[in-house]
DNA sequence: TAGTAAGCGAGACGGTACGTCCTGTCTTCCC
DNA sequence: GGGAAGACAGGACGTACCGTCTCGCTTACTA
């Protein structure tokens, strides 16, 4: 099978690793250090001691690299902080799920401010804005595995009847997660643990005196 | 007083109107044609008939002409949409908080599917999510002005009692805004009148079972 | 009368002597400075003190202004030189030629070598070489004097009998100047008393053997 | 060894003959049909179909550009004239040093007023003028080689008796080359068959009675 | 086990846009 | 009305990257 465009598919198999990493750490390093905009792909082949032609030949953009990039960095990550294989982790539900919740969100403060995390997520996120192809993909890569964690514990929540059970969990879920996630991509406002807490709380009890 | 700049600053009385205005229509209208990262300063100035310098001389980044000229586009709306002067808009208060609150969201939807302002606006979202000082400038020009009409529509509801009294009311807007604002921002859902509604009264009477 | 330009003639007499000698002096210092095709209209006005429309007004180009910022240096150095008046200079007629001549090609070379007279001389003749109209009112105004004080003394000569009778002094002249010019301006060769005092000697006695 | 420079030298193996050309070919047309002035490397590049950095990757001004296409097509022309490898030319010996240098005068006559010739050679004088490096450089690669052939021929006259022994032969051709080349540079005079002929007559012969 | 074809590092190429500098015109305000 | 000041439309500068291409080389499949 031949991919739809003119050129014919290059040949994984005989793909060099070596080179792939290389140009995922350099594509890292060079948008930490100098930011998206000015991270080139030229820099980028350059850094990483390959042919421009090499990184053209299998991605189609600049920001088709560093997704993969961070997708790869991710998933090391993940399996550096305990699960090996495929993501099959869970927010946990200890039964509290205001207690779950905030455990989560404080976990995903912590990333959103750890520095080798920010500037590449927030290059593609930008990307994303601007690029819908990007941002679609972005979104099913990124963030989708995430946010079904969060339909699943509110499911749970559901059936335990700590949640209306009328309720959407995919749009529940954006109580929490999208005032953090704007704050952070906007700069309308500070990020910390109280805020994440306070979110909860406030969404969970709704704004309406009880 | 001087700026700290090494160019002494332009005389600003000798500006000529008739360039600035037709820099704002070229970079709207060519964000909207081709999109921000084919926006070029040199295609604003051709398609102005305008000289590049000109551009350089008054705006220090193509984001900064966008972001003028969207504030300009903007005000002339709300000028045409009534209000003549300063904006003295405020959401209304009929004494339903849901009832006006979805209004307002409905109005916000329409707005963010006008292909007039869609281009524009996510451009500069996007330039924004990567450049602080733009993200800050978008922020405190574009949705500070907004973000204040929710804050105060919401102190009215709560010394009316329809609202906690111990809501702190920048946090409580963002459940109005933000998801939206992220579903619109990295394509994670749909916008529609049903969903804006539907987070009005999630938000008003919480997840949790009453 | 107005000139044959769609502009109507500026009121010479009007004009603000002090800018024109602030602008002949930055424009001699500038070319002495940082050469000709670094000299700009901008620079001299900025450097005199002067807007740029008065050098616009008065003159036709840069070649223009320098060319009359450096006939009024040299006439200034003429003045100071002895002459006061419209130079009624002429070669001096000791009754020996060879001498004569030899005297005044080391006074050129003299002043070749000076460098406030290099560059802008430099200058001008590069410009007329490339722009016929410069070149010819160059050799007018600034070679045809010196030109005509050889003829003068060669006509002397030739009725003194030290010179043949059938020479066109116009090109027996050329002897002397050309071949120094031509060493000066395209650096074929070095200059030096000595080598302008064979030049006369060669000159006059011919290269074939007697 | 390597260069000084900064930039890492290009690989002179994989550079574009094709390029080369018609940048050669584009520089003489400009300056032919343009003036130098208005001949500009974006003209250029444009013409011959080329990027502006592949003019900047192998040439480091207009003039060294317009410099080495004048070579080349004087090479070429001399190819064509007869003459297939590098230049084994010489003055005829005819035993008649006179006719020899008025012969090849005349040549050099029709040459300075071949349209062909003329602007590129004009323009590359000019720019020597004022600019040393381009002049010597100038002075060695298109003046020299001609004038070692003068140096050559009177030597060889030296020999035969026909010119004073003493003589330094650098020194005399510049009666032959430097009159000419004053007339055609400034417009000091016109250029005839009859001037040059008269040159080689007086030069000969002095101006001194015999 | 050799032959061959793909991936690879390298970098020249035709282009486009950058941000700067200068041109020659124009407008404004001062004298 | 001349002059200082400087904004303006325009255009070239020299640089940086883009995405394509061609060159030898290395490397892994195929005959």
């Amino acid at each position: 099978m031949v991919t739809q465009s003119g050129k014919p598919a290059p040949d994984t198999a005989r793909r060099s690793e070596r080179s792939r990493r290389a140009i995922y750490d350099a594509a890292l390093a060079l948008v930490a250090e100098a930011g998206y905009p000015k991270t080139t792909i030229e820099g980028i082949a350059a850094r990483a001691g390959v042919g421009k032609q090499t990184i053209y030949r299998w991605w189609g953009s600049k920001a088709d690299v560093l997704l993969e990039a961070f997708l790869d960095l991710s998933e090391q990550a993940a399996r550096d902080a305990g699960a090996p294989d495929g993501e099959p982790y869970a927010i946990p539900d200890t039964g509290d799920l205001a207690a779950d919740i905030k455990a989560v969100l404080r976990a995903t403060v912590d990333q959103l401010t750890d520095p080798r995390f920010e500037a590449p997520s927030r290059a593609l996120a930008a990307e994303g804005v601007v690029d819908e192809q990007v941002g679609r993909e972005f979104t099913a890569k990124l963030m989708e595995p995430s946010i079904r964690l969060y339909v699943d514990r509110l499911r749970a929540a559901q059936e335990a009847g700590q949640v209306r059970a009328d309720l959407d969990p995919r749009i529940a879920l954006e109580f929490f997660i999208s005032p953090l996630a704007q704050r952070w991509l906007q700069y309308t406002g500070p990020i910390s643990y109280e805020y994440t807490d306070t979110l909860v709380d406030y969404a969970l009890h709704g704004l309406a005196p009880r």
